[in-house]
DNA sequence: GCGACAG
DNA sequence: ATCTTGTCGC
């Protein structure tokens, strides 16, 4: 593991803190599921078309684990079946969204910064809770940031996605700022806490682990809105 | 040493 | 992340 940290110092001082979003339209969002034992994960990406407020495309890919889960350090675990995965889309990708932390780390190279590294695209990180730095209570209001301070620096935002419920914590991870990076998250957001993209991505890989993990055809009738998507 | 700790 | 159904509230 120690070499992993030393890795992490060496990439970490290669992220471009700045970039542009300008005429983004498909955005990517990408999720994994583990399976039984920890032995095998699901993979999956969705494109989602911002002008038209709908996925576009749709990829998964199952693979082994080959990394434990130590916090710090999850993207050594899924960059591999993500870049993977995000190699199999078709469309052409302005952007990518992530379930994790991107600069807002304690190394300043979490999941988004190590993926955005191995893509020409920019990338943000929007996590459930926060990993490191400390932040500020954003409003009650849908739209509302707190800024995350790390080491003395603004890294990220606590950002308010609706009405009264938890933030969702928003960091660059390569190739954009702070601003754009919440920018892009909130405009993502369709009545729901998570950012469309990765709200889809998390259905699909839920989906596509639990038929992969059953024996029989079982009558199969789920919540999971059409599949997991278009909502 | 003690507490924290993405998914 | 994962084990898991219905239920209370905005």
């Amino acid at each position: 593991m120690e070499e992993a940290r030393r890795i992490q110092g060496i990439l970490a001082a290669q992220l471009i803190p700045e970039g542009t979003l300008s005429g983004a339209r498909y955005i990517a969002g990408c999720d994994v599921a583990y399976g039984a034992e920890d032995h095998w994960l699901v993979a999956g990406v969705v494109l989602w078309d911002m002008e038209k407020g709908r996925i576009v495309e749709s990829r998964t890919v199952t693979a082994e684990v080959n990394f434990p889960y130590v916090p710090g350090y999850l993207s050594f675990r899924e960059c591999p079946p993500l870049l993977e995965v995000l190699s199999k889309l078709g469309r052409e990708v302005h952007a990518v969204l992530v379930d994790g932390h991107g600069i807002a780390h304690p190394r300043g190279l979490g999941l988004a910064s190590h993926l955005g590294l191995h893509l020409d695209v920019p990338t943000v990180g929007c996590a459930k809770s926060l990993l490191a730095g400390e932040y500020e209570e954003p409003g009650p209001k849908r739209g509302n940031v707190g800024w995350i301070f790390l080491n003395g620096k603004v890294v990220g935002a606590a950002l308010r996605t609706r009405d009264l419920v938890k933030p969702v914590f928003v960091s660059p991870g390569n190739n954009l700022g702070v601003k754009d990076s919440v920018e892009l998250v909130l405009k993502c957001c369709r009545g729901y806490r998570i950012p469309e993209p990765i709200r889809c991505a998390h259905l699909l890989v839920q989906g596509k682990k639990r038929e992969g993990n059953r024996r029989d055809c079982e009558p199969q009738m789920g919540p999971v809105e059409k599949n997991g998507l278009n909502p």
